[in-house]
DNA sequence: TAGTTTCCATAACGCTCGGTATATAAGAGG
DNA sequence: CCTCTTATATACCGAGCGTTATGGAAACTA
């Protein structure tokens, strides 16, 4: 009985980098979306064949997934990191300065990949569109989580309901990557934050 | 010479009714974006076949125009209305209960056709993704221009700046339609809007 | 009714899509 | 060196895309 772990390497070694594809491909379906990413750019883009693509990913779909997953540990690490934050409003503040960073960053395309890929597809991306608006729907609990325990302690008026806040962040982010997708400059972006910011509630209010 | 005013109608009459079908495919739009719209889909929704459509439309690209000016004219009514409020918190109101109705109303397609156009487009979208962002730049440029005035006239705190305030109302709605397309629930909805206008400015502040 | 104009339906066009079969090249193990 | 396994390259598949040519039916004017 031969297991994969005792497998060994046999045959001739692929002459790319995994890594180095996927993370071309990423970039592909972040500035296109899922649908409107063609084999034929992502091929291109990662500098492969289509059968050396399909051998290593799958197909479209899975090496949709797996760019997601990239996305979601490298670029959105700054999620993670600001629920951490000492107090609700530092929360706020770190995950729209990250998105504000992430979004000016030039070298990354504009927009989100997750907000992309929820809208505008046809029947067949629909479990894709699922997959993605799954994966929103658990980081949004952990906000929310995070704005209880706040209002808990004290730091959020008794009027704010903790599922509105988050909503509201989260739909700040969504305009923030809207916005930005339709070419908003650096600085309007910043705006839109500072503004933002300086409107989130406070405990004096 | 004969100018088109005196030329009289000959022939047979098409048996459809333009509108109606315009309607129908402005829906169609609305659900899927201008580029996973297909063909078959619309002739279907529009009851009609593809030759009377491009005798009657143009294109798929005229025939998206038309179905956003349809779009702005009908469904978007609320945001001229909103900006004759007296004053810039009702502006924003009436703009953000307009738009949670529209949203939560039943029957109409959930999202938005701008936000879907303006993202997500392969090249050959390009020319109409950025006509939508131009629109809604204008639309923009009404806004701020209202809430300056509301500034001068002092019903919002002198360290607001209108762009930025503008740009966070705008966010608010895209954040709403885009939550609506994820699959949000009026109730969700309803909170977001509520927490934003809870948060929204007063001279007070 | 004759003539003309326009509409409708079918089918096809050229193209791109995601996905693959086939054949060749290349490295690892014996 | 030979064999075996795997990667690569080319070409191709069926299906769907937006768009249009064709033929016949319908309804207007005269």
């Amino acid at each position: 009985m031969e297991t994969i772990l005792n497998r060994v390497c046999k045959g001739r070694p692929r002459e790319f980098c995994v890594d180095e594809a996927l993370a071309a491909a990423l970039r592909v379906f972040w500035k296109r979306g899922y649908e409107s990413a063609s084999m034929a750019e992502l091929t291109e883009a990662m500098g492969i064949t289509k059968p050396s693509l399909y051998a290593a990913f799958g197909n479209k779909e899975a090496l949709f997934r797996k760019a997601l997953d990239l996305y979601e540990r490298e670029k959105l690490g700054f999620m993670q990191t600001a629920l951490a934050a000492p107090t609700a409003r530092e929360v706020a503040e770190r995950v729209l300065r990250g998105a504000l960073e992430m979004q000016t960053n030039s070298g990354n395309p504009k927009g989100c990949l997750g907000v992309i890929s929820s809208l505008a597809c046809g029947p067949e991306a629909e479990s894709i569109r699922s997959e993605v608006i799954a994966r929103r729907a658990s980081s949004e609990r952990l906000i929310v989580e995070r704005f209880e325990r706040a209002q808990q302690g004290g730091e959020l008026p008794d009027t704010i309901d903790p599922k509105g806040l988050t909503r509201f962040l989260i739909a700040i982010l969504q305009g923030l990557v809207v916005q930005a997708g339709g070419g908003a400059s650096s600085e309007e972006l910043r705006k839109l934050v500072d503004t933002s910011l300086e409107l989130w509630p406070t405990r004096a209010k």
